[in-house]
DNA sequence: TTCAGAATGTAGCATTATTTTCAGAGTAAA
DNA sequence: TTTACTCTGAAAATAATGCTACATTCTGAA
């Protein structure tokens, strides 16, 4: 089953993407991006979307193992007609071929769930407040995670140390904590990412960090940590799942949106400081080929 | 709201249906019949289904208020990529309270498309494997992130470690990889974390990795990282963001879809493990308060 | 760096699709 | 039946699509 001459023409696609070139990858994308329906129009038209020559397109339809483009076109509205005349339209799941009832099915259900409720009951203001606080310079930024949102506040700082400097991540030993705190000072911003179950620890740092002035910037969920007292600002994410685990998903997406809006509002900076950032890691691959 | 020029092809046909002549309301009853795909070829293949002939088409079309038959093709085009698109109801706006062009409903409507994209060419043979891979004990699990994948390494580390034993997170500095390599042994498992721009230094570690006989899963974007052509099983996460930046929501979702079912598969042990957990973190406090 | 080989795009051509023209068939009224 | 009219399809004209050959660019190895 694994002959190039059989199979759908996304699953063909799938099957020999290792052993395409980058033009035809970029062909690909935009295939399956709006699959079918980019595939039914000209050869021109799909190659002037997916920016690549129109021969171009001609050769994958050979290699997906078609006799040309209008062969491939056909086997196309096949596969179309094929579902849009199966009886329930099989839309209604999320990745094809699968049962609802499969885990990613289940999954993406939740997730989505999550990010809807979420939403629905963000504070812009605070949202809005939050990007402005990241974007100020003159701030301290210092990042604490727990047990496992430890991954996310590893995340934010990765980020956010490109995007500008002053910006620290606490270590997970709290044993270290109260140096930090020594160097809080009013104006500096601590985000804190405190999931159930809470910890205490972190609720200790959140507290220490207000009384040396810092504002909180707490990621929690629904429940909300005990910290959120003293949060002058807080996101209460769903974390439900189908899982032993909460999902972090949602949370991970309220720190990218964060992320581009801090950016976005620094622009300028942002964009020169990765500018540099690459030219010192050119230097740094310099640098090992000498070792 | 009767005028010709408006409305869905179907639609158009409905209204002016009684106008229409013999050959015509034999040509309707064709499209409708398998609307919208039997639009979708060309003129003649559509005019000897309907067993008429392609003037009568061409007619048709500049009757129904379209240019000519290619303009009327491109409106089924249109009307089928807009149903085709919003299997799950697509939200006018996901935050409520701010506008369509707020940062945070862009990034949801991406974050939405990326992961149904992701979802609909997803490989379930290669998940289920994967769960299986991740699910046998016998094996050595290693997991490695670049630059920004680290924090999803981390993640998937963390939880996987609760799950079972034998896990182990590469650290980020390359130098101390083949000592890592040295370790691996046939049946052993990579899972490896390449997003653009793909680090050279991950692809080597695949390399060696798959001659020592592990087995390479490898989590990359669409464009495919060079990494995969030594991978056993791959997901190609769609990672497209408003942003400088690329998104890596996708990516944590099949991470936790993937983490939620090897706990599923293994539950018995799981579950034993997490209550050894609760109690060894219990003694830690303890610990903690004698000091 | 240089060079070979692969990948990609440009240009022109053959092919195919679409439209126009026009002749014949069908239809209804006188 | 005739006549005027519309409808329809065949065939030619026009337009476009898709393919081939070739030139250029890119990539990776020596």
């Amino acid at each position: 089953m694994s002959e190039t001459s059989s199979g759908t023409v996304a699953e063909r696609i799938s099957r020999l993407f290792e052993t395409l070139t980058h033009a035809e990858r970029k062909l690909s994308n935009v295939m399956l991006e709006n699959y079918p329906v980019s595939g039914l129009g000209t050869i021109t038209a799909l190659a002037e979307t997916a920016e690549v020559s129109a021969p171009t397109v001609a050769r994958m339809a050979r290699k997906l193992g078609y006799g040309g483009f209008p062969e491939m076109q056909t086997a196309l509205r096949t596969e179309l007609e094929a579902t849009l005349s199966s009886p329930i339209a099989k839309h209604d799941s999320w990745a094809a071929n699968a049962p609802d009832t499969h885990i990613l099915n289940r999954f993406a259900e939740a997730v989505t769930d999550n990010l809807r409720q979420t939403l629905q009951q963000l504070d812009l203001e605070d949202f809005d407040a939050v990007v402005d606080l990241l974007s100020d310079p003159s701030r301290n930024i210092y990042v604490v995670g727990g047990r496992i949102s430890r991954s996310m506040a590893d995340y934010l700082f990765t980020h956010m140390q490109v995007i500008r400097d002053r910006v620290t991540l606490i270590p997970p030993n709290s044993n270290t904590w109260p140096h930090y705190v020594l160097n809080m000072t009013v104006g500096d911003v601590l985000v804190a990412f405190d999931i159930r179950r809470y910890e205490h620890d972190t609720h200790r740092l959140a507290e220490m960090a207000t009384e040396q002035g810092a504002q909180l910037v707490l990621f929690t969920d629904q429940w909300g940590s005990p910290a959120a007292k003293h949060a002058s600002h807080g996101f209460r994410a769903r974390i439900e799942a189908p899982s032993a685990w909460d999902s972090s998903v949602v949370i991970m997406f309220i720190l990218e949106a964060l992320i581009a809006a801090v950016e976005t509002e620094r622009w300028e900076e942002t964009r020169n400081r990765m500018k540099t950032l690459e030219q010192l890691f050119d230097r740094t691959k310099l640098f090992r080929k000498f070792t």
